[in-house]
RNA sequence: GCGCCUGUAGCUCAGGGGAUAGAGCGCCGGCCUCCGGAGCCGGAAGCACAGGUUCGAUUCCUGUCAGGCGCACCA
């Protein structure tokens, strides 16, 4: 509809100029949107105040100018005034939202898919957190806010791949093994120290622990360097399975994980590093490789060999991000929590000069998490083994209200999670709001079955029965569904979703409270019994998109 | 010191160049002979501060103040 309107006004512009009732003007970016008066109609425009000083006309002189020039055929318009300082408000004929209801039942599970992404593919990579340790309350962060991207970014036609980066390479891997190592001897009744920089958490212990009821101590005699390697690579293993677990446990599918490890072992960092040897990028000073990121207006220059001779982490990154692109996807996005910022301009940099288009990649960056229980903040660190798991987390609050609560706020605000309310089983709980509309909707529908009845189709429903304030509130806001789904893909702004599925969800306890949907009125029965299917199926796919499930009883 | 993010209701947060700034929680007051009261209806309460751009700024720009996070041959 509001694209209708867009589309009639820049008719009504042109048709004004040509019969000199305008001069001619350059389009500007107007918006058609919906006035929070409700006096204001149904829709308004601020176009004719924005042409006013380039027309060098009084704004409401423009807007009567506009309405002259409006087609005649746009659909369900019944009336348009010039109101306040030059709003164009555009009255419809109440009948159309109506529409939105049969359309919703008739799609189904497909309502509100949108062509935004003409099908060009697009990556989001997230959490990628270091094998190293457990997922805690930040990567569950990033998890939830990731898949929720990836699913909105596919349903507006997007081709979507999730990928999570195994940094399965490097010193932390190093300082890994030294841990596991110091615990596997002070399981064995040794002396064993965690060395700095090591990793002390409890998870550590009971690697080693389960290491030792595997294969006992037959490392102790080893070589020392064989010792290290097979506990990496056993507890690597065992992390990144965990990992693995925990984000399939929070209804969170990667199609593809990718090691670090396999870039160096292809030689891909080595390739990297050519190319930008090839593009004069690198030069080398007190032993060590060094990426000029200054050429690209950057602070300082980045090393990129050690001169130790070993690639930092960001000549793998690198590599990794050609891969990327060499892979053929038109958009890559990378979830990080803030305190990466200050990697993503050297990033960008490296990709321009590896010769892609930095703007194909783009960093979401996502405040951090703090943990309230008690009224306290809990402090979370890998190094002192003091966080929350994910594992944790699901237990404690559930998978839905912990979904929930991590995409309600958007990105780029500090998240206090509340431990304390989140898993609190009651109306202070978001999500049970937004849930228990969509059960008591399904507990309609077993009323009616047990009266051996059913919804009707679509097509045999007049839902123009459908007038009372209530019902018209609801199918207005439905209709808007595909409009708020192309919104939150354009903004990689899952919360938007949150705040709009909330919104229906309160449109129909309101009607609810109200009207009654089964009566002795048949017509008037089966136009609500519509109505509560259409609502169904908003609710069911816009929580589908959310990672939170849409019960049918609670 | 430099950079990024954030200052909106008592609390946690949306919004956003326009016509009377929203929600949840908390607080106050109402609603079940009725398809699920995990619900509904009503009330009090707010754009950190100072300049600037604009017909119009809470929104954009600059500065101040406050909080968070970065600024390694770590990742």
């Amino acid at each position: 509809m509001r694209l209708a309107l867009e589309k009639a006004l820049v008719k009504a512009v042109r048709k004004a100029v040509d019969v000199g009732e305008l001069p001619s003007v350059e389009l500007p970016g107007f918006v058609v949107e919906v006035p929070r008066e409700r006096g204001h109609g149904d829709f308004a425009t601020n176009l004719a105040m924005l042409l006013s000083k380039q027309a060098r006309m009084a704004p409401r002189k423009i807007a009567e100018a506009l309405i002259q020039n409006l087609p005649h055929s746009t659909r369900w318009l019944e009336k348009v005034e010039v109101a306040g300082p030059g709003f164009i408000n555009f009255i419809l004929d109440p009948r159309w939202v109506l529409e939105s209801v049969p359309l919703a039942v008739n799609r189904q599970a497909d309502y509100g898919r949108v062509q935004q992404g003409e099908n060009k593919k697009v990556q989001v990579e997230f959490v990628s957190a270091n094998p190293t340790g457990l997922l805690h309350m930040g990567n569950a962060r990033g998890a939830a806010l990731g898949d929720s991207i990836a699913s909105i970014l596919a349903f507006a036609g997007w081709q979507v791949t999730r990928e999570y980066y195994i940094n399965d390479a490097g010193n932390q891997v190093e300082n890994f093994a030294l841990s596991v190592e110091a615990r596997y001897f002070e399981l064995l009744g040794l002396e064993g120290e965690v060395p700095e920089g090591g990793y002390h958490g409890q998870d550590i212990i009971d690697t080693a622990r389960r290491y030792i009821e595997e294969h006992g101590d037959k490392l102790l005699k080893t070589d020392r360097r064989v010792r290290l390697e097979t506990l990496a690579q056993y507890a690597l293993a065992e992390k990144i399975g965990g990992i693995k677990k925990a984000l399939a446990d929070f209804n969170v599918p990667y199609d593809v994980w990718f090691s670090e490890q396999s870039l160096h072992d292809a030689g891909k960092v080595d390739e990297a590093i050519q190319h930008l040897r090839e593009r004069d990028f690198l030069y080398e000073h007190e032993g060590a490789l060094w990426f000029k990121a200054t050429s690209l207006g950057l602070e300082k220059d980045e090393v990129l060999v050690r001169n130790n001779g070993l690639p930092t982490y960001f000549a793998a990154d690198i590599a990794y991000h050609m891969d990327k692109f060499n892979r053929g996807f038109d958009r890559v996005i990378n979830i990080w929590g803030a305190d990466h910022h200050g990697h993503v301009a050297r990033l960008k940099s490296a990709v321009q000069a590896l010769g892609y288009d930095p703007d194909a990649l783009q960093v979401l960056l996502m405040q951090l998490v703090r943990l309230f229980s008690g009224g306290e903040i809990v402090r979370m660190s890998k190094r002192t083994g003091q966080f929350i798991t994910l594992e944790e987390l699901i237990d404690e609050v559930g998978l839905d209200a912990a979904r929930y609560f991590f995409i309600m706020r958007s990105a780029d605000s500090h998240l206090d999670f509340d431990l304390d309310l989140a898993r609190t089983q009651s109306n202070d709980n978001p999500v049970y709001y937004v849930q228990y509309a969509h059960a008591r909707i399904c507990s309609i529908f077993r009323q009616l079955a047990e009266q051996g009845r059913q919804v009707p189709k679509a097509d045999s429903v007049d839902v123009e029965l459908l007038r009372e304030e209530a019902e018209l509130a609801l199918a207005r806001r439905l209709a808007d569904f595909p409009e708020e789904v192309a919104l939150a893909a354009r903004q990689l702004a899952p919360h938007r979703l949150t705040r709009y599925v909330h919104e229906v969800a309160g449109l129909l306890h309101s009607f609810y409270n109200i009207h009654r949907v089964i009566t002795d009125d048949v017509a008037l029965t089966d136009a609500r019994l519509l109505l509560m299917e259409a609502t169904k199926v908003v609710l069911c796919n816009a929580l589908t998109l959310l990672g939170v499930r849409a019960p049918e009883k609670m």
